[in-house]
DNA sequence: GTCTATACTTGGATAGAC
DNA sequence: GTCTATCCAAGTATAGAC
């Protein structure tokens, strides 16, 4: 089978080798998993042999890690757009508009980002130790936001809470489906839970729930 | 190596193969992984030579579903234990409450209950089909509560919420370190976030912060 | 209940032709 | 750039002795 970007006549512009086998290689690991997925599996994906492989990749472990290095790659150019245009907002939509970034990033380039939530804590060691860095970073970025926004918290609670929020937000992976992609409800559901709580079911402020209930 | 409960002499009662071999199993399933362990390393941890371990599991996967299922026993007795003597609470007690139990239990029998947060998703698909129906016992006995804590809500927030409170707590194994097993702090911490949210800095009522700082 | 020995399969990686 | 052919290692599972 044959990866369906831009392969389906010779006028339109091929896509590299190169770039098809990671994205098939995204693809794979994430259905599948890592030491589940043959090269001989990818190779088919990708309209090649097996063999061919090692003329753009060195290793299946170097494929690992180009494929969980671009999906960080989206998720902190996600973060950092967001970020711009943001100065007049309130501490609220800063986060949800970055909780939504978050989201969309994640939904947007899935075998990429959310192979990163899966496939990472189940990777070689070699693999984990060449993604540390990209990851320090994205979170170093959630981390700042949180202090900025919460000033009076410890760095331990700041950690927490961090933790917190991308696990909740990266769990959607397992179920929400986007299959009209609008990630803008839960993404309001999320922001407004953490900073309000769920207790305080809808009574504060309008732009809380603006975009939640279109009637 | 040997698996070290009750092994030290003779005289102490030693543990059952099987029960040692399932041991073993969630230690290097969730330390190393499902395929990256194999039957001879189990066999060695446990002991013994890996054909003898078919005297007592019938296959490798039958072995992941036993520690799997073990865990979720754990879960969800504990669920289960905590709602008895909390008739009389309110209702952020009794969230706090479930989510103390919950996090308890998963990191009191870490080796079982975290391989459930982190091998389920990449198991094979006999094995995730088997303990599917544990999984939405103990999904739903987490959705009934949130139910009766939040009735004006949706039950599609209902189970958006469920996910990312739970989502929040099972983040924990990855960093949540259990040196002398205090979990309480950090239970206050996610049931206050959730129930008031990260914005209300400790003002709401005493009970929240009851355990949280002790001077 | 545990051992040894082995059958059988699959996978990552390499070499050299085209 | 891709293919064919192949090497070598490792794993699950089985059979039968003890």
């Amino acid at each position: 089978m044959f990866y369906s970007i831009g392969m389906s006549t010779a006028s339109t512009k091929p896509i590299g080798s190169r770039e098809r086998i990671l994205a098939v290689a995204a693809e794979r690991f994430l259905a599948a998993g890592y030491v589940e997925t043959s090269l001989r599996d990818l190779a088919s994906d990708a309209g090649m042999k097996a063999g061919s492989l090692y003329y753009h990749y060195p290793s299946k472990d170097h494929l690992l890690i180009a494929v969980l290095e671009r999906g960080m790659e989206f998720m902190a150019d996600a973060f950092e757009r967001a970020a711009e245009s943001l100065d007049g907002s309130t501490d609220f939509e800063m986060l949800r508009a970055h909780v939504e970034a978050h989201l969309r990033a994640l939904h947007d380039n899935r075998p990429y980002t959310a192979g990163h939530v899966t496939l990472f804590r189940t990777a070689p060691q070699f693999v984990r130790e060449s993604i540390v860095p990209l990851r320090d970073h994205y979170e170093s970025l959630w981390t700042a936001l949180l202090v900025r926004l919460l000033p009076e918290r410890s760095s331990k609670e700041i950690t927490m809470l961090r933790l917190g929020l991308v696990g909740a937000m990266n769990a959607s992976i397992d179920w929400l489906d986007t299959e009209r992609g609008d990630v803008g409800p839960f993404a309001n559901l999320i922001a407004e839970q953490f900073w309000f709580g769920a207790s305080s079911g809808g009574g504060h402020g309008d732009e809380a729930r603006a975009t939640k209930e279109k009637p």
